[in-house]
DNA sequence: GTGCCTGCTCACGGG
DNA sequence: GAGCAGGCAC
């Protein structure tokens, strides 16, 4: 029996049909995944073809991470030579090897969005543009928009003839653009853009990477935008063996771009593709699916499919009603809580699926208080902290010295008595020079207007060098290390006068960048600093989701995407959260319907249990808001369900007299509040339990013990020796309080002080 | 140049 | 409710 025998018959099909273009509509559920790595498995051992011909394209990394061992673990021979990798890597990976033709330099940076708000404002500055009426955002929106849709700043500013406004942001475009190349950094947008600019620019190029990738698959094809459609159509368009995977019904990034006639038109680009529907669901029960294709129906001008289980019917989609939030919280908590008692399941089965990612916070706190193990992914990520962006814009410097954007992030921090008139000195005088702004700060002495500040000037630039001296044979981990200790940054932090949990979630962050930066290095043969960043700047909050430990995920509906989970709560299932308050007031159905593909994505995350929770008031930014059940409930059949609806309207806002519940705010939440939570609160929703903290190396569990104890004798590598005073366990680490000879009484932390004894 | 206070705006989603 | 720009005192 071969492998391709576990495989139903549109799947064989999918799997045998090589070549020549070929759409595959894969349901939720439906096994394309399956489909692919077998599908490459095949190309290799049956048809012959080269690996190394072969590329296969994700969105996240942890798709393209589980699709690797996938393929690893059927194709024998010769897997690692496949091309599995997400777009944004992909695109990374050829410009490396020639952004030089378009003008860059092959080491250039990645900038966040954070980054490209910092460029933005100081470029609205320069052209004087009045932000209070055209926001630095919006502008940042309409250019992504733009570079989506492969617009060039020229383009957009012939585009924008008569159009006031649009005139104003085609100069800022321009300008944006301008200084991007001038710091030899891309935005998000730019890997795709510019990639695609390279190879229709460079013919000999193009032909390369086309004989290179004969067989092309891409996955979640629904979510593509114009540009990146444009990269495959260019890759492919030799060999034209390009299969395409995706669920229109699963389109649910619009807002970035994502343009859905790229899967519903495939076949007018390729009138020779053939189509496969892939419509049986091997996840949910019966009625979890009834109940998602009963949603999704509502949609118009989708692609008709039905999705079918052989699976039985299963429990009923459970459907609960509260009075707020804290007992939406409560009982989701006490739920699980019960059912893991019974033997029902464990954490690590149930996913708590939310509209917004403010929504977590109360059942952080929940579960805090519950003592339940639970892990959010999203919200912030890890690498857009304010301590870590500190330390990467240290190594940034290090590596690229054109980065303007970091090396001002740095200059004063930790304080060195520098301001923004001496950074607007430096810069004026690196752009007269057109020079970068950390080789003008080289210059210091010679900028006349600085007076006596070049002399706080000159340490910054012989410290970078220093650091840059060392970079050269030093590994990751310890050019950290280094630097966080020669600038001292964790006293800096300290020094900050933060709320204490605050400071020592920052403390635990920078521990998790050491981490981070050691399974780098293992994980390598070769490192580089310059791979090591370009790494990072491509990490998703998915991608750190571990599928081995046993607690509760809580996320959004848009991360919850190609998940699934036996036990799924999809809470604050209300009108004006989900579907959100803009896609009910802005009148665009096509919003509506975005919201409600977000919903299917919802429902079909479930395997044998949904549960929709509401409220009947929630605080929305401060305020109480009395929103309706969510409409996307209403669609479900009550029949599916095993609560019935409120018949009246009675808790509308218009409908409504007096509301039920006008106790003050505070008699709203006793539960929480009345609790002596702080400490919990401390440990619970600190970024340990965040997904960018998932710690290795640096948790308790492997039960560090310290070579030193209270009245030992103790050496630190920058203040010399003293004596350990006391040592008292935290969370997270020893906390050692020490009386050194020379420096007097520090408190640190025992992981990242490195004492030994002497 | 720094730190603190206030008042304002912005509130969806993410590589 | 939170984060940030702007104003003010030191």
């Amino acid at each position: 029996m071969s492998i391709y025998d576990t495989l139903n018959k549109e799947q064989k099909e999918a799997v045998v049909h090589t070549e020549g273009p070929l759409l595959l509509l894969a349901g939720a559920g439906s096994g394309k995944t399956r489909v692919l790595t077998h599908r490459i498995a095949y190309l290799i051992e049956e048809m012959g073809v080269n690996p190394w011909n072969i590329m296969a394209i994700t969105f996240t990394n942890k798709a393209a991470q589980e699709m690797r061992e996938r393929v690893d673990n059927i194709v024998g021979f010769g897997a690692d030579q496949v091309w599995v990798s997400t777009f944004h890597s992909s695109c990374v990976r050829i410009l490396r090897r020639h952004i030089d033709k378009l003008g860059y330099d092959t080491n250039f940076t990645i900038y966040d969005t954070d980054d490209q708000k910092t460029i933005m404002k100081d470029i609205c500055k320069r052209l004087m543009i009045d932000t209070k009426q055209l926001k630095e955002r919006s502008i940042l929106t309409a250019i992504s928009g733009a570079k989506n849709e492969l617009v060039s700043p020229l383009d957009y500013e012939l585009s924008s003839m008569g159009d006031f406004q649009k005139r104003k942001i085609a100069g800022v475009y321009k300008e944006y653009q301008a200084t991007l190349k001038k710091n030899n950094a891309l935005d998000f947008d730019d890997l795709i853009m510019l990639t695609v600019e390279l190879l229709k620019s460079n013919p000999e190029i193009r032909g390369s990477y086309q004989e290179r990738f004969r067989y092309i698959m891409v996955d979640e094809y629904q979510d593509t935008n114009t540009a990146q459609f444009e990269l495959i159509r260019l890759l492919a368009d030799k060999y034209r063996n390009l299969c395409v995977v995706g669920d229109d019904d699963q389109s649910i990034y619009k807002f970035r771009g994502a343009n859905i006639r790229n899967i519903l038109d495939f076949e007018k680009v390729y009138p020779e593709a053939k189509v496969i529907k892939l419509e049986q669901n091997y996840r949910s029960t019966g009625n979890i699916l009834d109940a998602a294709n009963r949603v999704i129906a509502h949609n118009v001008g989708r692609k008709e499919k039905a999705l079918w289980t052989q699976k039985e019917k299963g429990s009923r989609v459970h459907l609960r009603q509260f009075e707020n939030a804290f007992e939406e919280a409560d009982y989701i908590s006490a739920d699980i809580r019960s059912k893991v008692r019974e033997g029902k399941c464990e954490y690590g089965d149930c996913a708590i699926l939310y509209r917004t990612n403010a929504q977590s916070r109360m059942l952080e706190e929940r579960f805090v208080i519950d003592g339940i193990p639970y892990q959010v992914i999203g919200g912030t990520n890890f690498y857009a902290r304010q301590e870590i962006k500190d330390i990467l814009a240290y190594l940034k410097t290090i590596d690229n010295g054109r980065d303007d954007v970091a090396v001002k992030r740095i200059l004063n921090v930790p304080k060195r008595g520098i301001g923004a008139a001496t950074i607007d000195k430096v810069q004026e005088y690196a752009r007269e020079r057109d020079i970068s702004f950390f080789d003008a700060l080289k210059e210091a002495d010679r900028i006349t207007s600085l007076g006596r500040t070049a002399a706080k000037l000159e340490p910054f630039v012989t410290m970078i060098l220093a650091f840059r001296a060392k970079a050269e044979f030093y590994g990751i981990e310890d050019m950290i290390k280094d630097v966080v200790e020669i600038i001292g940054y964790e006293e800096y932090l300290k020094g900050l006068n933060e709320e204490e949990d605050k400071t020592e979630d920052r403390l635990a962050n920078i521990g998790e960048l050491y981490s981070k930066a050691s399974a780098y290095e293992q994980t390598h043969d070769e490192i580089s600093l310059s791979e090591f960043l370009e790494e990072i700047a491509l990490v998703a909050d998915v991608d750190n989701m571990e599928n081995s430990d046993n607690r509760i995920r809580l996320m959004t509906f848009h991360s919850a995407k190609g998940l699934e989970f036996p036990h799924v709560y999809m809470s604050g299932m209300e009108d004006g959260l989900f579907p959100g308050y803009m896609s009910i007031t802005c009148g665009d159905p096509t919003e509506m319907e975005e919201e409600r593909r977000l919903a299917y994505v919802g429902i079909t995350r479930a395997m044998e249990d949904l549960t929709l929770t509401y409220a009947k008031a929630r605080m929305l930014r401060g305020e109480t808001q009395y929103n309706p059940v969510s409409r996307f409930v209403r669609e479900i059949p009550a029949e599916l369900m095993d609560n019935t609806l409120p018949k009246s309207r009675s808790f509308e806002p218009e409908s409504m007299g007096l509301p039920f519940d006008f106790r003050p705010k505070a008699t709203l939440k006793p539960k929480v509040t009345a609790q002596p939570v702080k400490p919990f609160i401390a440990q619970g929703i600190s970024s340990l339990n965040r997904v960018a903290g998932i710690s290795k190396g640096f948790d308790m569990e492997s039960d560090t013990i310290l070579e030193y104890g209270e009245g030992d004798r103790v050496r630190h590598i920058k203040y010399g020796e003293g004596t350990v005073l006391a040592i008292s366990r935290e969370p997270k680490d020893y906390k050692v309080t020490v009386m050194f000879d020379n420096a007097g009484q520090k408190i640190m932390y025992a992981s990242f002080a490195k004492l030994k004894r002497v």
